[in-house]
RNA sequence: GCGGGUGUAGUUCAAUGGUAGAACGUCAGCCUUCCAAGCUGAAUACGUGAGUCCGAUUCUCAUCACCCGCUCCA
């Protein structure tokens, strides 16, 4: 386990995992891009999600939903009205306060009760003007005018830019399911219990970004929305929580490093059944990496008023008709790809003035998965011949610069599960040496066996 | 958005109102025959713009970016 994420950094960016985004021009705060290696491990690990939702599943199928909407999909959802908060500044203490709660919290301390929620911001700061509503911090009745903050960025549809064209690129991947529902059930002829599973790109204009790539404005989900009758809801959130943190398990996940919370009934949303986070342990603390929500039938309903489609199922075996429960076990690829560097991340010292870092990443995940290394430049040309076989099914790496040492090293930072060295007894026997990551224990092998050797080597 | 801090090589860190140095890393060559050895050489940096000055990486201002804190987090 790493103990500082400024090491994973330096690490990333070094190693081309990661670099910082835009990094020619200064950067762009809170981007990131993943480099040769970093988007191999990214892709193994939606390719692992991919494959124990979608390919193995007996329940689920795949989506690709588009990022832009029709801007009433997010009037439904609740992310245009909602989360827009009317903030302002004091000017003379610098805290900030949301402009209707400081209203309201002014009249109760009048003895009157107030909804200051459905004003226009202009009624808003003319009210707090007109009664010269002071700071709550400072006393001072000297405010900013009224900033908005929306989480959905906009952009325009269209050539004219105009209030009409505006469209959003979407706060989640969810919503893209949702309004496919109908489609999807036609077309696969499935009966509930059903899940639509989806990965793609979500951009949240979010005020705090940061902690390396856990938290940043554009990201990607890895979501599924599970759909079940009313009443079984309960059971398949149970279900799908031990799904999901096995899946984690399986690919190396520590359980010391994960654990399970309930939110409680205070923290869960008005329309959840129940909700439970997967969370990590980062360098920086416990973070979300899994939310386990039961969204009851809040998103198909909203759809149907919003829309005037008929979500409504009719069940074969009871006869009835409702508009199905979902369990939406949502997972940040983004996210999950960094806990995993995390996980894998490990200083072992080898003697008193030597250490060697290296990431013990799941075979599967691991971005290299075989490093064809020379004794010598001396034995490019075989070296070369194994390296091209290799590639045929393999990510392979070739390296023969430098020390044997220094080379095995690299690639153990990197998170290279096999190292094969051909030596000068290669050209004779036919054979080469493979060095496993982990144990750091050698095995000869014909290279006319290696294929076979390999075999199952590197699955999940 | 506010307050504070910081911008010198890929990284870490020096120095300087007058040609910017090191270590590690990288690359090339020599050597080396299985876990960061050695030798030789090379490439690479003052975030951007303006001002003061004979001359600015250094001083001033602006701007941009990053870090920390605050505000927010379905």
């Amino acid at each position: 386990m790493i103990d500082s994420m400024e090491k994973l950094v330096n690490l990333c960016k070094n190693r081309g995992i990661i670099y910082p985004g835009s990094e020619i021009y200064g950067g762009l705060a809170n981007t990131w891009d993943y480099g040769p290696l970093g988007s191999e491990l990214k892709n193994n690990v939606k390719a692992a999600w991919k494959k124990k939702f979608i390919q193995e599943s007996k329940f689920n199928v795949g989506l690709d939903a588009a990022i832009l909407m029709n801007p009433q999909t997010w009037v439904a959802s609740g992310h245009v009205g909602g989360f827009s908060d009317p903030l302002i500044d004091c000017k003379e203490c610098k805290t900030r306060h949301r402009a209707d709660k400081l209203i309201e919290e002014w009249a109760f301390s009048k003895g009157q009760d107030m909804i200051a929620d459905g004003m226009s911001d202009e009624a808003l700061v003319k009210f707090i003007v007109d009664n010269q509503i002071p700071c709550p911090k400072c006393g001072k009745t000297n405010f900013t005018d009224i900033r908005k903050f929306n989480l959905m960025f906009k952009t325009f549809q269209g050539v004219t830019e105009d209030n009409t064209a505006t469209i959003y690129l979407r706060p989640e991947t969810a919503q893209g399911i949702f309004v496919n529902y109908k489609n999807v059930m036609r077309t696969t002829r499935r009966k509930l219990p059903m899940g639509i599973a989806q990965i793609g790109k979500a951009f949240r204009n979010e005020i705090t970004p940061g902690n390396f790539t856990f938290r940043t404005r554009e990201f990607e989900q890895m979501e599924l929305e599970f759909f079940c009758r009313p009443g079984t809801d309960l059971q398949w959130h149970e279900y799908w929580k031990d799904f999901c943190k096995n899946w984690l398990i399986n690919l190396g996940m520590k359980e010391e490093n994960m654990r399970l919370r309930d939110h409680s009934k205070e923290e869960l949303s008005h329309y959840s059944n129940a909700t439970t986070d997967i969370e990590f342990y980062f360098p920086f603390g416990w973070g979300e990496l899994w939310g386990i929500a039961d969204r009851t039938n809040f998103d198909l309903s909203q759809h149907q008023k919003f829309s005037g489609e008929d979500m409504t199922y009719l069940d074969p075996e009871t006869n009835e008709k409702y508009v199905p429960y979902c369990i939406e076990p949502s997972l940040g690829a983004d996210r999950v790809a960094l806990a995993f560097l995390c996980n894998a991340y490990e200083e072992e010292k080898l003697s008193e003035d030597d250490t060697r870092v290296v990431l013990h990443l799941h075979p599967f995940l691991a971005p290299i998965k075989i490093a064809v290394l020379p004794l010598s430049k001396k034995l490019s040309e075989g070296a070369t011949q194994v390296q091209e076989m290799l590639a045929k099914k393999y990510m392979v790496d070739y390296d023969e610069s430098q020390s044997i040492g220094k080379r095995y090293r690299r690639q153990d930072e990197i998170g290279t599960p096999y190292c094969i060295t051909y030596d000068f007894e290669s050209e004779e026997d036919k054979s080469v040496t493979i060095r496993d990551r982990d144990t750091m224990e050698q095995v000869r092998v014909k290279i006319e066996d290696l294929d076979s050797w390999f075999e199952g080597k590197f699955d999940i």
